[in-house]
DNA sequence: AATTATAAAAATGTAGATATTTTTAGATTT
DNA sequence: AAATCTAAAAATATCTACATTTTTATAATT
């Protein structure tokens, strides 16, 4: 998760603190799409003052995971199949970009990284419990691409990138439950990472983009199966 | 600029006053790069308690105009040659996809607003101050350049290119003088944008991301010699 | 059922308390 | 004497508690 962080060997405040745990809750479901968040039980929950917790609320605001009303307090943001659709191609854009600007100014330690990371990647097995599973299969998966993204020397390009996964994070984890408990849907991906990597690898630019913009948005139908089947 | 409207029909809090006016002092230069943002000053001079302009100045970390360190207050974030570049690099890909989605996408509407703020970013004449000129010229050229690429219909897209015009708009100021009042330059700008508007109205997309990406790095050179000089 | 007045709840703001960092002046060492 | 260290003082950042304003809910009235 892109937690903005501003410099190292600092304790941070408290309204920093409550920024990462509030962001958290948000994307892991605790707090609901559209939820009231209640300035005294926020205060309650995370243990801490009025002041500091509106600064970590309008923080989120800046990040779109929050909506603010002046003078009604705050909600989380509301999710919806168009805005998954546009978050997913916008961001499928992106991407196909940055790997185009990796592949002309990436160096061998970018390609070194890549292949170390898929390799990881393809190698998730005898993992304990189902959970154990998806955190790794994730925390895996999200490193070979932010390796393959590296690649383009773009600071700001990067935070974009890192921006818009925030942004699609919640949906991303719909989609998550159904892929890694499937084993077709998990060999479907370790396919397209090869073919990726081997595209990355020769530097042939279109293909790459093209195979990274289908890759990001194979999940869109999947979400909108299991959102619509939600409601 | 990009002032994260949230509702209409409010009066906005304090925060997000002291928000408004500190971002814009930072972009119009009266809070130098690199200055402290001390609080008691913060206060006095926006008129306004601690809390509420600590929810202004954390908004304005997220949109990287200021910097925090913990325990240490705010300072105005710092510029730089090599950030220049990159946010220019960064942006001028990310239009010149968008330009690309907007030829795909754009419909009659879209090519009527471009044909009329094209036309009337042409006509700026007869101005009385020279003040006036650049802030009419500069209003212009902004309407101009957001009705192309409001074609792409995507609203993160958009959202990101605002956020990096932001980011872009210090060095922009720098860059704006230098052009607005030359005679040549303007010119110049005034051929590029006919180019721009007739490759999007002949829907030709490579020609027009092509121009897009050179018209929006142009200024890189010329920012990059007035900043050496005052140093 | 709609309207208004009142009460309760909630959001937002200020002032002052607390904790941390920075400065200053003096003491100590090289 | 210059440089370094130390301790106190001042300045600053951050937080909490409470005050004020606005919104929402409730109850009484038309």
């Amino acid at each position: 998760m892109n937690t903005l962080t501003p410099h190292p060997n600092e304790q941070p405040s408290l309204a920093r603190q409550a920024y990462r745990l509030l962001k958290q809750d948000i994307i892991n479901g605790s707090h609901k799409p559209g939820d009231k968040l209640l300035m005294s039980h926020l205060k309650d929950h995370y243990d801490i003052g009025a002041g500091p917790m509106r600064e970590a609320l309008s923080q989120l605001v800046a990040e779109r995971l929050v909506t603010a009303i002046s003078q009604r307090g705050f909600r989380v943001a509301e999710m919806s199949l168009d805005e998954m659709k546009d978050i997913y191609d916008a961001r499928a854009h992106l991407e196909a970009l940055i790997v185009r600007l990796a592949i002309e100014r990436g160096d061998e330690q970018w390609e070194a990284d890549i292949i170390g990371k898929a390799h990881t990647l393809a190698r998730v097995d005898e993992v304990d419990t189902p959970d154990d599973m998806l955190n790794i299969w994730d925390a895996r998966h999200k490193a070979f691409h932010a390796a393959v993204a590296e690649g383009c020397g773009s600071s700001k390009l990067l935070e974009v990138r890192s921006s818009l996964l925030d942004q699609a994070e919640r949906y991303r984890q719909v989609w998550l439950r159904h892929t890694v408990f499937s084993q077709s849907a998990l060999e479907g991906k370790r396919q397209e990472h090869q073919q990726l990597v081997d595209a990355l690898l020769a530097r042939n630019a279109e293909q790459a983009s093209a195979l990274m913009y289908s890759h990001l948005m194979t999940p869109v139908p999947i979400i909108t199966a299991l959102l619509d089947a939600q409601a």
